[in-house]
DNA sequence: TCGGGTCTTTACATCGTTGGAACAACGATG
DNA sequence: CATCGTTGTTCCAACGATGTAAAGACCCGA
C-alpha cells in the first residue's frame, strides 16, 4: 500500500507537499501539483486513516447505539444514519444493547474518545449517572431521565394524541392502549397523549384497557391483544405504541376471528415498511425518520466542528391512515 | 484522556513497562505490576486504538457490505454478524450498496487496508474484475462470477427444490416462481432448484409462470403477483425467491380476493421474523443465519490470524411450514 | 569472585500523517 | 539595491502505541 512517502519520491517533492495537495492546500505550484496528482494516480494512494486521525485527534467514526438491528424501526433508522453520516465523511459503528441496562452500559464504556468522535444514543434503560460520556452525543426519542444531552425526535405526546383522536373521530369509544412500560420514557409520553385524547373527547380512562409490554416485539403485542380479547367487554379499537406490537395484535385478533377494522380498529406507531403490506395494512404514526437521522448527524457535526452547545430538535410526523382503521 | 505516558509517570516506571502490563507480558515484577495496575485504574486509561493499530498494522474493524439495512434479511444478518465479530474483538463497519454496481464498487474501493482488516461481501451486481480486493474477504450467498474468494451460505438449489417439493407434495401442479433475475447468482440457483423439483415430479416447466423481479422488495412481489393473476389460467401455488416478494404477493392476492392458501399456496425464502406474524403466516425456507454469520466471521478471523487459505462453507437450512401452504 | 544465564526494565526508532517553523525564491516597492 | 510581503517548499516534531536491542538486576554454580 502506497504511503505519502512513496508518492513524494515518485513525484520528486517532499512528503509535506504531497500532503498539501491531498488536503487541498492552495499554494502549490501548478507544475508540482500536476506531478503529485499523477503520482497519486499511479500509486493508487489512499490515506491511512488511522495515522491521519492519530495526528488530527479525530477518528472519523460515530457510534450508533441502539437496542437491536433486527427491529425494523432501528434498521430503517440505521440505514438513514449511515447515509447521513457519509455526507460528513463519517463512518458509522453500530452497537447493539438488546435493550438491557448492562448492554447499554457496556456500549457506553466502550466508546472511548479515540474510537468515535461522537455518538447517537437510543437508550431504553439508562440511569442518570450512566451518562458520563467522553464524547459529544445526542439522544434519539425521549428519555425519562433529565440529562444535559440534546434530544432529537418527534413530539410523542402530540403524535399519540393524533393517533387516538383519529380513532375517536371514527366513532370508537372503548379504545385500548398496548405498550405501557415502567421505565421507558417514550411509553410514558405516548400514554399521556392517549390520556389527553380521551379526556378532550370526554371519554373515560379505563385502567383495564392499558396493557403493558416489556419488549415491543410482535410476540408482546399478540400476548397483550389476547388479554384484551379476554376482557368481559372487548375494546373496539386499540392504539399500539409501535408497529410491531400492532402487527402482533392484529395477528392475535385474526386467530380469534376478530375482524380488523370491522370489529377492532388498530393504530400503530413508527410506520414500518412492513405495515404497508400487512393484511390489513396498518394505520400508523409516521415519524420522519430521515429528518431524525439528518438532524442527529448534523447536530453532532456542528458540535464537533465548532464546539457549540446544541438545542433539542423536534422532527415532524404524520398519520398514515390505512385499512386497519378504515376499510378499503 | 490518559495515555501510556501519564500512567507511566504516575506509576514511576517507563512507558514500555506499562505497555507490557497492558498487553499481559509475563516478566514484570509483582511490585511494579501492582503499581502500574493501580495507576491504570486511577487514570482510567483506555488504549488509543488508532495509535495501536497504526503500530500493529491492524485496524480492529471488519466491513459488512450489503445492499440495504432496511431489508429485514440483511438487518437480521447484520445483527448476528456484529455479535459474532464482537467475540473476536472486531468492530463492524456497515456499508450499503443499494444493490447497484456503482454502490458496490464504491464500497469496495473505500475498503482500504487501513480501514478494515477484512470484509464480508454480499454482492448483487459485481463483475469478475471488480474483485481486486486489498483485504481478505468472504462472499455471502452465491454469486455467478467465479472468483477465488470463499463463499458462505446454504445450498440454494437444494433449498429451492425443497420449497417446491413441499408445494408439489400438497398436490399443487401449476406452480409459479417469482424472483428471476438476469444477473443475480442466487436467483439462477433458486430457479434451477425450482426446475429440478418440477422435473422430478414430471410437471411441465412453463415460461409464463416464471416472473422476474428486479429489486426483491415487497412492491416487486405485489407487481409480479398481479401479472400472474392476470394470466388466462392462474397458478395454484407460487414460490417466491425471498420473503419480501412473498409478502407482496400475498398482499396482491388479498386485494384480488384470492384466498391463501385455499386458492393459492405461497412459499417464501429467508424466514424473516415478519413472516411468522403475517396473516396468513408464511411458509418459508429458513437459512441458519446465525451459522452464516459465525462461519463468515470465523473464516475471516482464521484467515487474518494464520493466513491460511479457506474453503467454502455450506450452512444448513430448513423448511418452516406455516399457514400460507397449510391452513390451520 | 567471576562468568553465565535468566529475568526485568529502559531508550529509541517506528508506524503514516499533519502542524508549525524555517527557509528559499520571487517580483514589487521605496 | 536593500527591504518587504507573498508564494512555495522543506525539515522537524508530534500524535500514542509497540518491537527491538541493549542495558541493568539478579541468582546460580564454579
Amino acid at each position: 500500500m502506497a504511503t505519502l512517502k512513496d508518492v513524494a519520491r515518485l513525484a520528486g517533492v517532499s512528503v509535506k507537499t504531497v500532503s498539501n495537495v491531498v488536503n487541498g492546500y492552495s499554494f502549490v505550484k501548478p507544475d508540482n501539483r500536476r506531478r503529485v496528482e499523477e503520482a497519486l494516480e499511479a500509486t493508487g494512494y489512499r490515506p491511512n486513516l488511522g495515522a491521519r486521525n492519530l495526528r488530527r485527534g479525530r477518528t472519523g467514526f460515530i457510534a450508533l447505539v441502539l437496542p437491536e438491528l433486527s427491529i425494523p424501526y432501528f434498521a430503517e433508522l440505521a440505514s438513514l444514519v449511515i447515509a447521513a453520516a457519509q455526507e460528513h465523511e463519517w463512518n458509522v459503528l453500530i452497537e447493539q444493547t438488546f435493550g438491557t441496562l448492562a448492554g447499554e452500559r457496556a456500549a457506553l464504556t466502550s466508546l472511548g474518545p479515540h474510537l468515535v468522535d461522537a455518538a447517537i444514543l437510543s437508550p431504553e434503560a439508562l440511569q442518570v449517572d450512566d451518562f458520563q460520556l467522553s464524547v459529544p452525543a445526542v439522544l434519539l426519542g425521549e428519555h425519562a431521565v433529565d440529562v444535559p444531552i440534546s434530544r432529537v425526535g418527534i413530539d410523542n405526546v402530540a403524535a399519540a394524541q393524533a393517533a387516538v383522536r383519529h380513532l375517536i373521530s371514527l366513532g370508537h369509544e372503548r379504545i385500548a392502549a398496548i405498550g405501557a412500560h415502567p421505565h421507558r420514557g417514550t411509553a410514558a409520553l405516548r400514554l399521556e397523549g392517549y390520556r389527553r385524547a380521551l379526556a378532550e373527547a370526554s371519554l373515560p380512562f379505563d385502567d383495564d384497557l392499558v396493557v403493558p409490554a416489556l419488549n415491543y416485539h410482535r410476540a408482546d403485542g399478540a400476548a397483550a391483544m389476547r388479554s384484551l380479547l379476554d376482557l368481559p367487554t372487548r375494546p373496539d379499537a386499540v392504539f399500539c405504541f409501535n408497529d410491531l406490537l400492532a402487527i402482533g395484535a392484529m395477528r392475535a385478533a385474526a386467530e380469534r376471528l376478530v375482524r380488523v377494522p370491522a370489529d377492532l380498529a388498530v393504530v400503530g406507531f413508527d410506520n414500518n415498511e412492513e405495515s404497508v403490506y400487512s393484511s390489513p395494512s396498518l394505520t400508523s404514526i409516521a415519524p420522519d425518520k430521515s429528518a431524525i437521522a439528518h438532524a442527529a448527524v448534523d447536530l453532532l457535526h456542528r458540535r464537533v466542528e465548532s464546539g457549540e452547545l446544541l438545542d433539542d430538535v423536534e422532527t415532524p410526523f404524520s398519520l398514515q391512515v390505512r385499512e386497519s382503521t378504515v376499510a378499503r
